[in-house]
DNA sequence: TTGGCCCTTTGATCCAGATCATGGTGAGAT
DNA sequence: ATCTCACCATGATCTGGATCAAAGGGCCAA
C-alpha cells in the first residue's frame, strides 16, 4: 500500500452562504430535522439554534476540514454525502465513514478534528460555532440528550465496523457495507430498488481496509452472479439473501 | 481463522455484593471517583447516585453479561480489568476493548449490550439500574454531559482504532497496542517501568485483527531486540522511542 | 512427583488478498 | 472529433500473515 493520493481535493472552498431556493433557510422547513440533533428542541430552542445557524453550500469533492484543524464549527449535514477519513504519513487512508442528511459532524467537541471531511458530492451543511453550540448543549438538557444518543449510536456502529475491519472476509466485508449503506439510505428515502453510490470504488477499498481491485473483483462476480446490477451511479440489489448469507456465514 | 474457542468464560457469575474492606463502599473513599462519569457530580447528587449504586466483586475469568443480553444494568468498573467483545458465528472474535478502572460500560444506554464482556482479573464495579441511572442523567445536566463527554471520547479511540484495524501492518499494531495500553495504565498509576498485561496473547490477537502466533513472534522479536522485556505478567518497555518509530514509519 | 491442561513459542508451509501491469470507458475540455 | 484524465476492470504474480504442526513451560490437582 503506497501511496496513491485518491481524489485528492483542493483548497479548503470559500463556502458560500446557502442563499435562495438551494437549502432550507429556516429549520422549519429542514427536511432533516427529525432526524438530526435538532429534533431534540421545542419551538423556542429551535428559535435560539437558528440564530447561531449558518447554512452552507458545498460544492462536490471540496474539503470541509483536514484532520488537526482547531474545531471552531461543527455541522449537521442537511444534503448529500461527505467523506470522513484520516490519513497516515506515508499514504494509507482509512476512511472512518460516510455522512449523509441527519448526521452531526463534530461529536467529539474535541478542540481538533480527528478526522477530515471531504464532499463527495454538493452538500449543505448547518454550521454552529462550537462554543455558541456547546453552550446551548449545556443549557438546553435535550439537546445534550440527543447529542449523546448520537455519540452512542455511532459509537455501536463504529465497534461493529471493528468486527468488520478485524475479523471479516473481503467478501464479508463488502457485503456488509451494501447492506449497511443500503439500510442508512432507506431511512432517508424510503425502500428503493437502486442504491446511490455517490463514493468510488477507492473510497469503498479505503472503507473497508481492502485495495481497490479487491471491490472492484467482488462487484464484478456478484454482478456476472446477478446478485446486483451496475445502474450509473449505483448499483440495484437483487439478492439482498444472498448478500445476508455471506454475512453470516 | 476457525472456531478456537479461547478463554472460554463459565456462566455468568452469582455476583457477589462487595462487602467489608474489598471495595470503596461509599464513593467519598472511590479511588476512580475523579476519572469516572460520577467526577460530574456534586455531594448532594453522589448521595442520590448512591442510593441506586450496587457494588459488585466479579471473580477473574468470568462473564459480566453477554453480547445480545437486556441490559438491564449498567457499571463503572473501579480495580480490575475486562475484556469487551463481539463473536461471530463460527467462533472468530473480535475484542472491541479493555475496560480498566475508571471506565463506564453502557454509554449506548441500549437496550441490549452489543458486546459481552468477561473479567480478566477480578473485578469490582458500581452496578447501577440502567433506568433509574438514565433517569438520573436527564435530570442532572453535568452527569448526562459527562456521559456525552465519555462517549465522545471512547468513539475518538474506536476510530482511531479503525485505522489500525484496517490500515495498519502487523508489527505496527503491535507497537499501537503496547503504547497505547501503557497510556491508559500510566493515567492510572502513573508512570511505571513495568507494564502489566492482564490480557493474553490471543486476546491482544483477537484485538488488533492478528493471530496468536503474529503477535508472539513479534513480541519475542522485540525480546531478543531488547525492546522490551518479558517480566512476569507483563512486559518492561526499554525503547519506547522505537515502538514509536514503528508506529510513525 | 506425576500427569494433565492451558498458554505460549517456534518452525514449515500455504493462500487470500496485495501488488503489478495493462487495457477499457465515459465525461469534459479544446 | 480527438485528447486527456480519472475511474474502473481484469489478468498475472507475489507475499505478509494465516494456517498447520509440534514442542516447551507453568500451574495445580491428586
Amino acid at each position: 500500500m503506497e501511496a496513491h493520493l485518491p481524489t485528492n481535493p483542493g483548497p479548503i472552498a470559500s463556502l458560500t452562504p446557502c442563499g435562495g431556493g438551494q437549502c432550507a433557510s429556516v429549520c422549519a422547513e429542514c427536511r432533516v430535522r427529525l432526524y438530526a440533533v435538532c429534533a431534540a428542541l421545542d419551538r423556542d430552542e429551535i428559535n435560539e439554534l437558528e440564530r447561531i445557524t449558518q447554512h452552507i453550500a458545498l460544492p462536490a469533492k471540496t474539503a470541509l476540514f483536514h484532520a488537526g484543524d482547531a474545531a471552531t464549527s461543527v455541522y449537521t449535514v442537511t444534503s448529500g454525502t461527505l467523506r470522513l477519513q484520516r490519513d497516515l504519513a506515508d499514504g494509507r487512508r482509512q476512511v472512518i465513514g460516510f455522512a449523509i442528511p441527519g448526521d452531526f459532524i463534530g461529536l467529539a467537541m474535541d478542540d481538533h478534528f480527528g478526522f477530515s471531511a471531504d464532499s463527495l458530492t454538493q452538500v449543505n451543511l448547518c454550521r454552529f460555532d462550537r462554543q455558541a453550540f456547546a453552550r446551548l448543549a449545556h443549557e438546553k438538557h435535550g439537546l445534550m440528550g440527543r447529542l449523546h444518543d448520537f455519540a452512542s449510536h455511532e459509537l455501536g456502529l463504529a465497534q461493529e465496523h471493528m468486527v468488520v475491519l478485524g475479523r471479516r472476509r473481503a467478501e464479508e466485508r463488502v457485503a456488509a457495507f451494501l447492506l449497511r449503506w443500503r439500510e442508512r439510505m432507506a431511512r432517508l428515502t424510503g425502500a428503493s430498488a437502486t442504491l446511490a453510490l455517490p463514493m468510488g470504488r477507492q473510497d469503498i477499498a479505503d472503507h473497508l481496509g481492502l485495495t481497490i481491485e479487491t471491490v472492484s473483483r467482488t462487484l464484478a462476480r456478484w454482478m456476472r452472479e446477478k446478485v446486483i446490477l451496475d445502474v450509473p451511479d449505483g448499483i440495484r440489489i437483487l439478492d439482498q439473501a444472498r448478500l445476508e448469507e455471506t454475512l453470516a456465514g
